[in-house]
RNA sequence: UGGGGUGUAGCCAAGUGGUAAGGCAACGGGUUUUGAUCCCGUCAUUCGCAGGUUCGAUCCCUGCCACCCCAGCCA
């Protein structure tokens, strides 16, 4: 934990609760229905449900909402226990499926059937909508609402049975036609889905809807508070309608907070899927998506989505995020935990004329600033490297500390070398800088007082390897891409630049971190997919904060 | 024009009937062989707006405004 954090609103109203009633449980659970892959709104939601109840030394189950066969799949299913546990929650011997319920949900039908207060309707789909009323106007009550009780089991039977097609039939909740709460007008509890189920298979042809099974699948599992986003507040009357009439043993306690949005990306299932099936991304787990998959596979550590889960805190309030928060996450974490190396991202030759072209000179490099523990390695000096092509200018402005013609900069653990020449190709382009080097300023040595603003990154042509690197930015140029249908027109069209890296020699050893720094070029971490044996692919997790970019832009725009 | 929510800085977010925490961003300065890190400093006379109650209101009352959610046999 980084900052010291207020208590949100349902942690008070937990501390409130357990003030009034010291033996009051903290049970919560994480509901994902399996039809699709977590996000980083669901790392809140999860953040949100495990912390809660550790604290209080409880309990979280991980229930999977899977009451829609239709939609669902294991594979899903698989993919959340995997991305849950990534991010380093357990929930020991708490994995339940509402489908663990069906038999004890029919039997709740059952009894609302017989207290009067569900019946089956034979109503198709167009009809309901049509009787349904509007926000303004109430609903009209179906012809077939007041069934006799006897009816009403021996018709349900026949749905439970099969005797019915999909559509034919539902049972409803017998509440209040002319509620202005739309979820009150006789809510749909059981339709029938002649469709083979995950996990019951055909054993079952009915499904219970969500609302009839997640207030009871609370209840059931002795939820004490179910936490979830602002859209079920209209849904909550009807929750507690349902553990009121069925009178449960347990009565949870919805509470909701506003779900988590994050500038320039998309947190919902359904846009994910049209960027995946549009092809317009490689899959669930591109690096540039915000789903769980993704941000594993882009490097970002569980314990930056945790903290950063902690920082954006738990209200009421519609929010958009900022992207700078997250990357903030990432950057202290990453920086604390990551060695560092020297790679040329876009390279440019250096000839260092004075240099023996035979000689090569390994110098000593720290494998962190500040973090001695972490050791030093020896890195490969010869009269022919790479530098960085965008830390040498020909037209330097005053304030530009790096190479120019005639001047000097610092090779990182190495050298001060200065710029004699400039080889450009027929079409201008710059092809080679020959410089000349000082021996005296060799890094350590304190040989000589000479001082240089800048220090720059290199790597030894001879012993470079060429590595895929990819660079990332934003997917969307849109604040909000989730507020429009049409995402295809928000999309960047450069959130994907890839580029044959010079990567010092350190890192082909076997040994080689996964994740560490390339300093001044950002955090780097090796794509576990698209990396093979004797291929090294890295993506750039998140660059360094950058100062000189802020003034250049000043600059531009000033 | 029904019901349910929400409005505190650019983005988040505490807060109390006694005079606006913190983080991110931004800006200025110091240290630095990463223009990184780190450190220091600046950043709301005002809490959606208008009235009212009060010695005193962001907090209590009234009215208004803005935004979000709801008319699936999805969750």
């Amino acid at each position: 934990m980084k900052t010291e954090l207020a208590k949100d609103f349902i942690r008070q109203i937990i501390d409130e609760d357990i003030e009034n009633n010291s033996s009051r449980e903290v049970i919560t659970r994480f509901p994902p229905e399996p039809n699709g892959y977590l996000h980083l709104g669901h790392a809140k939601s999860i953040c949100l449900n495990f912390s809660v109840a550790e604290e209080k030394k409880g309990k979280t189950f991980l229930r999977f909402d899977d009451t829609n066969p239709v939609k669902e799949d294991e594979i899903y299913a698989e993919s959340i226990k995997e991305d849950v546990s990534w991010l380093g929650y357990n929930w020991e011997d708490r994995l339940t499926f509402a489908s663990d319920y069906f038999g004890d949900l029919y039997q709740a039908a059952i009894t609302l059937i017989k207290k009067g207060l569900a019946y089956v309707d034979n109503q198709n789909a167009e009809e309901m909508k049509n009787n349904r009323g509007t926000l303004t106007e109430p609903g009209k009550n179906s012809e077939f609402r007041d069934r006799a009780i006897n009816e009403n089991l021996d018709l349900f039977k026949k749905m439970k049975s099969g005797d019915f097609d999909d559509g034919e039939m539902v049972l409803r909740a017998k509440i209040d036609m002319s509620s202005p709460n739309m979820n009150l007008r006789d809510p749909v509890i059981y339709r029938i889905r002649k469709y083979n189920h995950q996990r019951t298979k055909d054993k079952w042809c009915i499904y219970p809807m969500y609302d009839f099974a997640h207030a009871l699948s609370d209840a059931f599992e002795g939820i004490t508070y179910s936490l979830c986003t602002l859209e079920f507040q209209d849904h909550r009357p009807l929750y507690n309608w349902f553990i009121e009439q069925l009178e449960t043993d347990h009565r949870p306690r919805q509470i909701e907070f506003s779900r988590l949005n994050l500038a320039y990306s998309l947190t919902s299932k359904r846009k994910l899927n049209d960027l995946i099936e549009k092809n317009i991304v490689d899959g669930w787990d591109d690096p540039r998506l915000v789903t769980i998959s993704g941000m594993r596979r882009r490097g970002y550590p569980p314990e930056s989505i945790i903290d950063f889960c902690q920082r954006v805190g738990v209200t009421k309030k519609d929010n958009i995020i900022e992207m700078a928060l997250l990357e903030n996450c990432v950057r202290e974490e990453l920086g604390n935990s990551t060695q560092r190396r020297m790679g040329v991202l876009d390279p440019i030759k250096v000839t260092i004329k004075n240099y023996d072209k035979d000689n090569i000179e390994y110098l000593e490099a720290q494998n962190h600033p500040k973090i001695p523990e972490f050791g030093s390695r020896k890195i490969p000096f010869t009269n022919e490297i790479f530098i960085e092509r965008s830390d040498f200018l020909e037209d330097a402005p005053k304030k530009f500390f790096r190479l120019k013609p005639g001047g000097e900069v610092r090779l990182r653990y190495a050298y001060i070398i200065c710029c004699e020449e400039v080889i450009k190709d027929s079409n201008g382009e710059i092809k080679e800088l020959i410089c000349t080097y000082d021996p005296d300023t060799k890094s350590g040595s304190g040989k000589s007082e000479k001082k240089v603003k800048g220090t720059i990154h290199w790597v030894s042509k001879k012993h470079a390897i060429t590595s895929e690197v990819r660079l990332y930015d934003r997917l969307f140029h849109d604040h909000n891409p989730g507020s429009s249908e049409d995402i295809q027109s928000s999309i960047n069209p450069k959130s994907l630049k890839i580029s044959k890296a010079k990567l010092e020699e350190s890192l082909g050893e076997e040994n080689a971190p996964n994740s560490f720094q390339l300093e001044r070029n950002g955090y780097f971490c090796l794509d576990a997919k698209l990396s093979k044996t004797g291929k090294r692919v890295y993506n750039r997790v998140v660059t360094l904060r950058d100062t000189w970019a802020k003034i250049e832009k000043a600059a531009l725009s000033g």
